[in-house]
Formats: C-alpha cells, sequence, structure tokens
DNA sequence: CGCGAGCTTGACGTTGTTCAACTAGAGTGG
DNA sequence: CCACTCTAGTTGAACAACGTCAAGCTCGCG
C-alpha cells in the first residue's frame, strides 16, 4: 500500500472497504503469510507475470490497477478483467497444474503481495472459513469469465462497446463521468474486437448522444439506451 | 450407473477411469453423502438444471452424456462443454449466489446423483484433501473456460470447427472415427457460429480431404492440418 | 398422412476487419 | 534543439467473412 506513490485514481484506494479474505486468519496463520512473502511494485506497462510461465504464488493485489489478458496463436491480445484492489489472483493454476494462464500488466503504479504457495495451502488447510471464502471468491471469477464467454460470443461490436462502458463505469470506476486510465486499444481488446472498430462505434455513440468523449474522459448520457444496445446486441 | 439402460458410446462408461475425488472420503463422510442424496434419470434432450434456477446441489454426473449450455439475451445458445462421468457440476453458484449460471441438458440417457448442499460443504469442511481435489478441478474447469473464451473470440470460423472437432476426437469421444451424438447444429452452438457456416466449412473439409464425413460420423484423416487450421484461424 | 426438426445449399446483404494514410505527442539520440 | 521514431489516435475505402434469408430435402413420429 504504501508502495503506491500518487495514484491518479483515488476511488481505487477506497475500495479497500472490499474486505479481505484474509481478515479471516489468525495471528498465527498471519504470521506464515508474513514469513513467506514478498512485496513489488510496479510501474504502469510493467508485467506482473506472463502467461505460460510457472505459477508458485498467490497473489494479493494490494493497490493500484491491472488487467488480466491472454494472448493465443495469433497474437492477438484479449482482455479478461481489470483488478482492482483488494484481488487475489491464482493464474489459474495455483492449485493445478502451476502454469500461469494468462498475464497480468500493471495499468498504473500497483503493489503486489506474492504469498508462497506452500504458506498459502497450509493457511487453507488451518482455515476453513478462509478455505469457503476463497472458494466463493473463485466461483465469482468463473461466472464473470462465463459471462464474458457469452457476452463477446453473441453480441455485435455496438453491444460489446456498451457492455465495456457500463463495466467500466459501473464496476471499475464506480463513477460517471470517467476518465480511462487504458488506452483506447486496450478498450478493444476488452471487447475483442479491432482498434478501428472501436474508435468508430465510440464516435457514433457521442455522436448520438448516448456518450459524450473528449480525449479519455467518458460520460454516459443515457445509460438506458446504453443498456439497451448491451442487450439487444 | 444402472440407470443407463443402453449407452450407445460404451467410452463413456470406461472413462470411469477418471478417479472420484469421492474416492478421497472416510466412509462416515461417504454415510453422510448417501444420507442427503438422491438420483435421477434423464433421457436425450431433458434438462437437468436451466440457468437462472437455485442452485442446492452439487450434481455428480455419473453415466451417459450432457452439455452445458448458456443462453443470452437474444435467446441464442451457446455450448460450453460437453460432460462425461465422472464430472462435478456445481452450476457456478453452489457456494456463491446460489443460483445456477449456465444450463445442463442431457444428451444421452444419463443418471445424476444430487447432493444437498450443505452435506457437501460439511465434507468439504471435514475433509482437507477432498477441498483440495475439488479446488484442483474447479481450476481446471476455469482454464478450459478461459480457453474457450480465447479461441472463440479470436479464432475464424474454420478454426473454431477445426477446434472443436479436436476437441470432440480427443477429449469427448477419445477415438477417432467418431459417430455425433449430438445434432450439428449443437455442433454450431459449441463452435459458436450459425448451423449454416458449421455445415459449409464441415463440406469443405470433407472435400479438401481434412476430415471424412458421412451422416453424423466423422474421421479425421489430416489431423496435423486439422491442428493447423485450428492454430492459425 | 402431415408435421416438425434437422439438414443442406445458394444468393444476398451486412458487419466488421484490413489496409492505407495521416496527425499528434512523447521519448531518443545526435 | 532538432530530427527521428514509435505509439496512440483517427478516418475512409476496399474487401472478406459471416450471418440471414429462402427454398427444399429427408426422416421419424404422432
Amino acid at each position: 500500500m504504501a508502495l503506491n506513490e500518487k495514484p491518479k485514481h483515488p476511488h481505487t484506494l477506497e475500495n479497500s472497504k472490499d474486505s479481505s479474505v484474509f481478515d479471516l486468519l489468525t495471528p498465527e496463520e498471519l504470521k506464515l503469510i508474513d514469513e513467506n512473502k514478498h512485496d513489488v511494485a510496479y510501474k504502469p506497462g510493467e508485467t506482473i507475470f506472463k502467461q505460460g510461465t510457472a505459477c508458485t504464488h498467490l497473489l494479493a493485489f494490494s493497490s493500484g490497477m491491472a488487467k488480466i489478458h491472454m494472448t493465443g496463436s495469433n497474437e492477438r491480445n484479449l482482455i479478461i478483467r481489470l483488478i482492482k484492489p483488494v484481488e487475489y489472483i491464482t493464474g489459474a493454476g495455483l492449485l493445478g497444474d502451476n502454469i500461469h494462464h494468462y498475464s497480468v500488466t500493471a495499468i498504473e503504479n500497483s503493489s503486489v503481495r506474492f504469498i508462497e504457495r506452500m504458506a498459502f495451502i497450509k493457511v487453507l488447510e488451518s482455515n476453513m472459513r478462509f478455505t469457503k471464502a476463497f472458494m466463493r471468491l473463485s466461483q465469482k471469477n468463473l461466472i464473470s469469465t462465463l459471462n464474458k464467454l457469452l457476452n463477446l460470443n453473441q453480441k455485435n461490436n455496438q453491444g460489446k462497446i456498451a457492455e465495456a462502458l457500463l463495466y467500466l463505469s459501473n464496476d471499475i470506476y464506480e463513477s460517471n463521468p470517467f476518465t480511462l486510465n487504458i488506452s483506447k486499444i486496450e478498450l478493444s481488446e476488452m471487447a475483442g474486437m479491432s482498434k478501428e472498430s472501436t474508435f468508430k462505434i465510440l464516435k457514433s455513440f457521442d455522436g448520438e448522444g448516448v456518450i459524450s468523449m473528449s480525449g479519455s474522459s467518458i460520460e454516459i448520457l443515457n445509460r438506458d439506451l446504453l443498456s439497451q444496445i448491451s442487450e439487444k446486441g
């Protein structure tokens, strides 16, 4: 937390209201974690871990913002979702094949706590409330991935952009208007389409009065219509 | 198992070699499960549970075959994956919001064991080896969902069909040639595209000697080329 | 017998990607 | 300090991919 020099978006800090599953631990368990962790600070654009590498630590994302993304055989990039504190990241392989199945890259100055796999597993073994809370978090991630799968597959490009804008306003920035801390190219990678299509659709939304956009700041003017576009898409 | 009158595809039974996580339970734990379960038999096409309904049981899929699928706001259907025994199904909400986030429908005569949520949670609490094994299975599901997300988003239709055929041959039927027990419309829902495109691509693969298809039986003739199409797609 | 579902094919139009060209700003090295 | 380069952003035109529509076919079932 102390590592985060000057967060551009103060709301990321407010979100520490998301109570951490680690609050469920006993002092001894916290001590075990504490003896088997290290903290690292990242600047925007820096890779926290990369898809395909060995997965040996649980990540506690403490401050800043990051993106979870994947690369397929065609070198194109898909952003699965954005990460805000406090979030725990397993790389989808921590308890299985010990391989990271996606990459995580910092978007803002961020601090991350790396907790050694065995210490994490020991705590899982000793604290069932923690384990159950952790399983609930995992299920939430699965649900959001399933919804993303459905949305990207079934919606047209307008629907995908509408969806992405609502996601950013509701879940990430929790404000309206909001200022993007990701490039519009990254927005296109979130929506799973070409950057050109993204620009054109944003422009048309702006022209039709659904949103108002200037530079990287966006205001949703007609939330109902945007929701409809996202639904019908 | 006894419920499955006449499986069309004997390989589904052979797959009981997938050792069940329930083998890790003690006699007392098995007794608890046994006292809080019921078994149901399904015919092809019957709904086992539906997206949006309350999620109160863990499903142990014991015999037959089924599909996990989702429906979006546009009424179109997407098949997430196929289910063979033995597999455990949480509806993605068993430990979280207690809502099924996808539907499961039988493809063949199938038998399913419904285990009451609280009995399952009690066993989780009493048996950490079981819990860890269960978490590993959950991560495997997440990984396959993430890969599906990437594939459907980044591959062209030829690549999607190639992928689907390889999945069916390698993971589902574990044979070549194989006979589809799903319709080609369902194949198109697996690949996330229109049925017409599916037909045309299958026909072109057949014409080019990549596969040989007659009715619902398909043989992969050039696995390397099919893999390449799936990769490049 | 008739109906509906799956299947099949071709024509057509839309959507969305690709390509190409250009601007602006940030960072680099001479 | 200027030229150079690289990336993000922006737009339009051309093209390809894909979905939709329409028509007809077969088969199993009521």
